[in-house]
DNA sequence: GGAGATTAGGTTATAATGTTGCAATTCTAC
DNA sequence: GTAGAATTGCAACATTATAACCTAATCTCC
């Protein structure tokens, strides 16, 4: 299980170990984290809910980025290929992952209270696509979960 | 595992079981199959390819349906509601179920190729579920799973 | 260090998907 | 048959995502 995000933490801590995860990423890879990529990637990561493209557009306009569309999309597209941010496809938006580096299904719980993602260890996910592979003869390339309630925080709310 | 789409099979019937099933089931919970409803579940079943809300919309025209998008989204969340048809979030696109009556979990994987679903047993994702509330304290009430990859024909194919 | 290739970003327009609000109609139950 | 609920028609609009085309920056290789 990926770290617990309804435990109290540092948050500024979450951010800089995601850009600095970044940065090796893209050493070893030989790609270039630039300007508008990283802070989009902190924009993604300013807290623990998935986040909307167009959402991010005004907040990159405010610090003097380009802000139109394609700019976002470019930047967000290039962050998905490294593994370095999920898409949450039932939102249309868009979360930090916690564990790039190698490429991995995409497994969350979406709180549809508060609106906070916490990814999840994806291991089941595993099996049902290993499950399809022998049974169907299927190829599975990519997979993605995705479940929705309620985060411990708002059932307390309740 | 439910029915497997790559093998051959009278395709008339699995239109004519989803329809009387959804007849049925509308009986039994007091809901009504009115005629828009009844063909937008044929025209969802008419291929085991999630087709898109927009795709259905100069079919319904052709037919003398209404066919302003408010008609087709009202009849496709009637059918969501009732279990009847899932969402592919992935791909914006719809596909009818074929298991309905209980609340399941959404679990397919989809052709990248040629587009077709196939709906799986979603038993591990409920585990993820289960394994999720256990540990994190989290209430899950929705759950989808989507993988992609290729299907044995367009394997084939290659 | 300069030419050509590659990658990234700027800009405008538009496509694709989904929703809101309100009036008109149809159905259901009493 | 009438009140209330559910359904549909309709127009406008909101949101999300991409296409196309060009300029600028960076890299590679000699």
């Amino acid at each position: 299980m990926a770290q617990n995000v309804y435990k109290a933490h540092d948050h500024h801590a979450c951010i800089d170990s995601a850009v600095s995860r970044a940065r090796t990423l893209c050493e070893e890879q030989g790609a270039r984290l630039t300007p508008v990529r990283q802070r989009v990637l902190e924009l993604v990561w300013a807290n623990h809910k998935p986040v909307g493209a167009y959402d991010l557009l005004p907040k990159l306009a405010e610090e003097g980025f380009n802000s139109a569309p394609p700019t976002v999309y470019r930047a967000l597209d290039f962050l998905l290929d490294l593994g370095l941010v999920h898409r949450i496809s039932s939102l249309n938006a868009f979360i930090g992952c916690t564990h790039p580096g190698e490429a991995h299904p995409s497994c969350f719980f979406v709180c549809r209270e508060c609106g906070e993602a916490q990814e999840l260890d994806a291991e089941q996910v595993n099996k049902i696509a290993r499950q399809a592979e022998q049974m169907l003869g299927v190829k599975v390339e990519q997979q993605m979960t995705e479940l929705m309630g309620l985060c411990p925080r708002c059932q307390d709310a309740v």
